[in-house]
DNA sequence: AACTACTACTTAGTAATACTATATAGTAGT
DNA sequence: ACTACTATATAGTATTACTAAGTAGTAGTT
């Protein structure tokens, strides 16, 4: 999908300590993840921004694991904090959902 | 809603053509429509740069009105352009909306 | 006349975020 | 050696919504 940028702002995040709470995963499958839902245009530095993020914040937990196809991956599983704000995060989502639809319908 | 601002991103401009698309407006009004809405952070000036960008691209036509009540108002109705773009907005959200589904749904 | 409140528009500066571009490095097959 | 794939890192850029402050018209109150 095309010039979706913009409006993945505020929501990649949320996409993507989502991925980690349905399972420890690393940066690299989470871009290949992202691209086969069909997110074209996000690539690997687009993410690993966002992990860099999400440890400062204090949302996750890394570990280091020794991959047998490349260097060595940096595993994330959301702490409790972290699914917290993943909780939120589908708060808003649903809030703005909800406001587009009402603002879809509208008439005059 | 709280800490919406990020996930307004790409979105706000498409709501405000959406508005517009319903029916001749001008921004003090589109601010008061969102604030009603429940978007309790969008203030004035948040809403005139955005008209201001949208006219830069040739979104819109403007006509000035006399006000009873105050300064003139700019009113705004959208031309072939902006339908156009409204379209493709709409486009975007529905994708964005449906795979924001799946994600949701994922086990695993 | 001075004030407050509401209507209405303007704009310079800031913060947050996703993307661009490039670099480094390990493993495996030809 | 070369290529492809796996895997992480980061400096710089563009876009966007918000902050903050200002100007200005109308109407009612004191």
């Amino acid at each position: 999908m095309k010039d979706l940028t913009e409006m993945l702002k505020g929501v990649l995040e949320g996409v993507i300590l989502q991925k980690i709470h349905a399972g420890e995963t690393y940066g690299y499958e989470i871009t290949k993840y992202l691209n086969d839902l069909g997110f074209d245009d996000i690539v690997e530095g687009t993410v690993y921004t966002i992990l860099v993020r999400i440890e400062k914040k204090g949302l996750v937990e890394m570990e280091k694991k020794k991959s047998e196809l490349g260097p060595t991956r940096k595993f994330y599983t959301l702490n409790s904090k972290g699914e917290q704000e993943l909780e939120n995060f589908w708060s808003r989502w649903t809030f703005l959902e909800g406001k587009m639809n009402e603002i879809r319908e509208q008439r005059k």
